[in-house]
Formats: structure tokens, sequence, C-alpha cells
DNA sequence: AATACGGGGAG
DNA sequence: CTCCCAGTATT
């Protein structure tokens, strides 16, 4: 255990990749990486943490945001949860923390969108403590270390737990946390892993037997289910009218140009009378966007229609607007929305 | 224990 | 196309 320590955190501080977030000791922006992380790879979030720190420096700034703001810097990030949880948690460390993002796991963990990763990352990271992460990237490491085809939850944790070394200054867990998951994402990778790159190689079951790539046991998982949508371009005088989507459930509290399930025209039109007060008429095929999700095949089908005179109902204007192209701009809109606007020449 | 929840990059 | 990623909340 020793060994692989010392021989892991040497890799690390010849290898490790320089990230934005290695440059920073401020537990907030510790906090905001790990979490933008979750499911989600580190070419893809580094823009996105950029601008972010950017607009929201310090958890004060996001406490005060408006949550629309926060949205919007999210948009396109996807697991939008994560941007209202990562807000409401700024509340309540200004409430209850004194402002500071706190070390303790039982407070972390009572952040919305922290739980026993994210706690232990930003304890270890941020704080120099002596706790345990588990990852994708650490229960491969593990899985192959051990040549376990299946290792358990609590496996992981009891495991990772033991190798993490003590809380600083006398060890690095900080480091050796990084380290661990540095290795799962650039050298131990779930297919072709650079064994011969491997600072722990001496040490891997998996590798012995000659088939890291065996391990752990690969998951099989349902393919995505197809389903269809029916979306609506109601424009007047060059505005396009958007509905927000309810906070709770997929793409929460996004923008997006008036939908329904199915295939039902008549149940769009009944839709955007129901949500708007307009009535609308002279349904034209627009085309049809395909977007896939994790667990979903989408086909939406976009037609235009023409609204009728009259105005929103007024009681509606958070959740329904005509918007010009700088207010589009303005609003967070998912993937499949940009496609659905590139579409219609938006 | 299973499932919902986005999006994108690698092979 | 399939796989799966610095996971969490809900059921």
């Amino acid at each position: 255990m020793a060994r692989l320590r010392r021989a892991l955190l040497a890799w690390y501080r010849r290898e490790r990749r320089d990230l934005p977030w290695r440059r920073t000791d401020d537990p907030y922006r510790i906090w905001l990486s790990e979490t933008m992380l979750q499911q989600t790879r580190v070419d893809t979030v580094i823009p996105y943490y950029e601008r972010f720190l950017e607009r929201f420096p310090s958890v004060d700034a996001l406490a005060c945001a408006d949550e629309q703001d926060v949205l919007k810097e999210w948009a396109g990030l996807g697991y939008y949860a994560r941007a209202r949880n990562l807000k409401r948690a700024a509340e309540q460390i200004v409430r209850d923390h004194g402002s500071r993002v706190p070390s303790e796991a039982s407070a972390l963990e009572g952040l919305p969108g922290v739980g026993r990763y994210t706690s232990g990352a930003v304890r270890s990271i941020a704080f120099g403590e002596h706790a345990p992460i588990v990852d994708g990237n650490v229960k491969r490491v593990l899985a192959r270390l051990t040549a376990e085809a299946e290792l358990g939850d609590a496996e992981n944790w009891d495991l990772a737990e033991a190798l993490v070394p003590p809380s600083r200054p006398r060890g690095r867990p900080d480091q050796f946390n990084q380290a661990l998951m540095e290795l799962g994402a650039t050298v131990c990778t779930p297919r072709s892993p650079r064994c011969t790159d491997c600072p722990v190689r001496s040490l891997c079951r998996a590798a012995e037997r000659g088939t890291p790539e065996a391990f752990p046991r690969p998951a099989r998982r349902a393919s995505p289910r197809e389903v269809e949508a029916l979306g609506a371009i109601v424009s007047r005088r060059g505005r396009l009218l958007l509905t927000r989507r309810p906070s709770k459930g997929m793409l929460g509290g996004l923008w997006e140009v008036p939908c329904v399930g199915g295939d039902s025209l008549s149940g769009l039109v009944a839709e955007i009378e129901r949500r708007t007060g307009l009535r609308t008429r002279d349904p034209r095929p627009v085309g049809s966007v395909r977007h896939a999700f994790t667990h979903r095949a989408l086909t939406l089908r976009v037609v235009s229609l023409q609204p009728e005179p009259g105005r929103l109902r007024r009681a509606s204007r958070d959740a329904a607007r005509f918007c010009s192209s700088a207010e589009v701009a303005d609003l967070p809109l998912s993937v499949l929305m940009r496609k659905t606007l590139a579409l219609a020449g938006r």
C-alpha cells in the first residue's frame, strides 16, 4: 500500500494535466469543478468552468444570482439539476455557514447536489482532509488492481478509504485522490488501457493476468427508447414564442418552443392555448430534429403556426413570451432547442 | 436496487 | 452505432 501511494504520487507529480481547478485552493472553485465534472468530461467542462466563475466568482455572488442566469451559464452542459442545486446550496452556505464552504462531511452532504463523492472531493482536495472518493475512474482502477469483476459500493469505499493517505500536512490526500482519478482518465482507460505507461502495473492483478479490459465486468444497459414529440414555431413581428419548462424533471427550467409529446397537432394547438391563451392556425411543416438523450432517442417534428391576434396572458409571462433574437440569446436553451431553432432559421 | 437525468467524445 | 464519463436524488 505504501508502494502504491508512493508510485502513484510520483507519477502524478510528473504527469498531471494542467487544469484550471488545479491552480486554485478556493473551496468554492473546487466544489464548482467537482459539480461540473459529475458525469461530464474534463474537456467539456473547462470553458463552462471559466465562464461560470467570471459571472459568479464567489458563493455570495452565486447565492444572490437569479436562477435563470445560473441556468443560462449552464445551458449545454446537461444535468441541469446540478445548476439548480448549486444555486440553492450557495444560498444555504450563506445562510448557515457564513458564506464559507463547509469542510465537515455532514454539512457538505446536507447541501443539495452534494453526495458522498463530491463531499470527499471537496474535503480532500480543498481542505486536505483524509477523505476517500470513489468515482467511475476509481472503481475501474480498483477493479483492475484487485482483479475483481464486481466490487460492491461498500468494498469500493472501504478500499478507497484504506488507500487514501492521512490529512495534510502529514500526507497528501488531495494529490492522491486526484492521482487515482487521473490514472483512470489517462492510463487505466475503459478500453485499451496503456499498461506500459502505468506507475502501478507491478501491483495490478488484472495486468498480471494480461486481461485488464475484462475488469470491471461491463454493465449492460438498456438501449434508449424511441420517443416522438411535436413542436411549434410561433412568431409575431419577428419575435418567437418560447415557453419555460417546469423546474422539476428533464431540462427543468430551460426554455423551448411549445412542445407536446406524441404527434398530435390538435394536442399541440390546445397546449399552446392552455399555456398562453393564444389561438393558432395554419400549420405548415418545418422539418424534424433528432436528438439523443442517455435513455431516450427523440424525434421532434416541427411545424409553424400562425397566432391569431390577442395578447399573451399576463400571468404567464414567466412561463411564455415572444422573444426577439437578442432575448432568445439571453435565455437558457438546451442543445435540442438550439438544433430546433437552427432548423427554423433562427 | 433501479431509474431518471444531458451531452459529447472515443473507438 | 455503442459506451460511458471527477454522480445525485428519487422511488
